[in-house]
DNA sequence: GCGACAG
DNA sequence: ATCTTGTCGC
């Protein structure tokens, strides 16, 4: 049985909050068995492709998920949904997709749509347990997921080469999790994996055929905007009228 | 025992 | 993740 307390500091107060984790470790163990690492699409190439991404407000008692679909190769913002739901669990390294992926299935069900391929903002099955956020989502929908994290959470990889577009394998207790990818000139790398049901090849491949210049592809560049609330997509928002927002 | 630790 | 302006470098 292992425990690990998580503290909440503000001026004055302290709340703390206790959680056992050793069954979610277990829960990890078991669905980790059930993701699909080989390409399983129901279209290639897929027609739609999403971003998703997670954000908080209130000092993190609100979560907020967005999911974009772009259509694909066009990359063009065709449909967005936001969810927002009190958090249920604090953030623990290892164990973030409990804490996100209620509320990204909120954002799915709301979905006029539902993309061939999602883009996760986090690790796919480059996680200790094999079992990221992006592994973990697929499972619930059970639609083909990649995991696009900006930071190493477990596994080494060599010196990647300055220039654009050098890459290396993650590796992690004798096998390859993901890849190091660095998407753009000077910028740290994207670490690429599988989610469900998508290749750890293919994974790079889609989200390399996702760039439009920027460090992170546009599925996940825009879910981001949309979460986070940048003023990029606000100003994007009032230039296209034709594209409804939604209810949020 | 010590350091690392997605969002 | 989030609090936040300007600023250094390419």
């Amino acid at each position: 049985m292992r425990f690990r307390r998580n503290t909440t500091a503000e001026a004055g107060e302290q709340s703390v909050a206790l959680f056992d984790i050793a069954p979610l470790r277990a829960e990890q163990l078991q669905c980790a068995a059930s993701v699909i690492r080989h390409d399983d699409f129901l279209a290639d190439p897929p027609a739609l492709i999403a971003g998703a991404d997670v954000g908080f407000e209130q000092e993190g008692a609100v979560t907020r998920a967005a999911i974009a679909i772009l259509r694909y190769p066009s990359l063009e913002l065709v449909e967005y949904q936001l969810a927002r739901i009190s958090t249920t669990m604090p953030y623990i390294p290892g164990f973030l997709s409990f804490r996100e992926c209620p509320a990204l299935l909120a954002a799915w069900d709301k979905l006029q749509q539902k993309p061939d391929l999602v883009f996760v903002d986090g690790h796919g099955i480059s996680h200790p347990r094999r079992l990221g956020v992006a592994s973990h989502f697929g499972l619930l929908i059970n639609v083909p997921t990649i995991g696009v994290a900006k930071k190493r959470l477990c596994g080494k990889f060599e010196p990647l080469g300055a220039a654009a577009g050098a890459q290396t394998p993650l590796m992690d207790k004798g096998e390859q999790i993901g890849w190091v990818w660095r998407s753009k000139l000077r910028c740290n790398p994207l670490f690429v994996a599988t989610g469900h049901r998508v290749s750890a090849d293919s994974a790079l491949a889609w989200v390399q055929r996702c760039m439009a210049g920027y460090r992170l592809p546009e599925p996940t560049r825009w879910a981001d905007a949309i979460a986070s609330r940048r003023p990029a997509f606000q100003r994007w928002l009032a230039a296209h009228p034709e594209v409804p927002p939604c209810a949020n």
